[in-house]
DNA sequence: TATAGTGTAATGGTAAAATATAACACTAGG
DNA sequence: CCTAGTGTTATATTTTACCATTACACTATA
């Protein structure tokens, strides 16, 4: 996995477990990978995987048994409740910054109806 | 000016001058704050500020002059295609993000567009 | 020439993130 | 009971961002 080092990793591997719940690789009542194997995986430390799974588990996003592993929370609710908080939270931050780079609302909609056109056309 | 922890201050100067430069308050060959000014605007450390004013001058987007300031530079050219670059950058990410949390092309456009209409009702 | 305003750079210190490593605690299965 | 697999915690170390402070280099101007 390829990491931004413009934000902490334990912050980015809370994302990545975020897609996979949200796209279903990882659906409810399902076992995370070992925190070990996770660490191997997204080559990283294990104390740093430990971080941020510490911050799911306070969240109530993912359950954690000693002995046993990890589990995704069994409360669909939360997980839907997640997406929505996690789609408005990059919704509000586009929207700031290109209302910051003085496009009007018009202009943000329609530079990104073109920008999904164009890559439509080019991509996959 | 309000700072998010998650991503270093350096880099959210960048973000702050480049706004300034897009929304015209900083035009073309305008001369920017003395750094130390800068640094006490932004309750921030001068080295912090030269080291954003460094990089954008590395960039081309802003030119040092020793014992005169920093100024904005005359190549408007290289402006507009920052803010290009800045906008093309926002959509990416935001595109990949929303992909990532399964939504459709159609449902990325519809989400914010109804982001902005909510918005328009709630706020300014 | 002296001085004030400017950019630039170096030093040393603090805090947070991430690492390597090791140990501890619990569970399941032979 | 023992062992392998798991989560949890702790210590020490390195790296990076940021800060405080100081000094240096250049420009303009009185």
């Amino acid at each position: 996995m390829k990491f931004d080092d413009k934000v902490p990793i334990y912050y980015q591997i809370k994302n990545y477990l975020y897609h996979e719940m949200m796209t279903g690789t990882l659906g409810p009542g399902d076992k995370l990978p070992a925190v070990r194997q996770l660490a191997v995986d997204l080559t990283v430390n294990v104390n740093t995987v430990q971080r941020a799974l510490g911050e799911m588990i306070t969240e109530g996003t993912i359950e954690s048994q000693r002995g046993k592993g990890n589990f995704v929370t069994m409360d669909t609710n939360r997980i839907t409740q997640l997406k929505e908080q996690l789609v408005i939270e990059q919704l509000e931050r586009v929207y700031n910054e290109l209302h910051a780079l003085n496009l009007t609302d018009e202009q943000i909609l329609t530079s990104l109806q073109t920008y999904i056109e164009r890559r439509g056309q080019q991509h996959d």
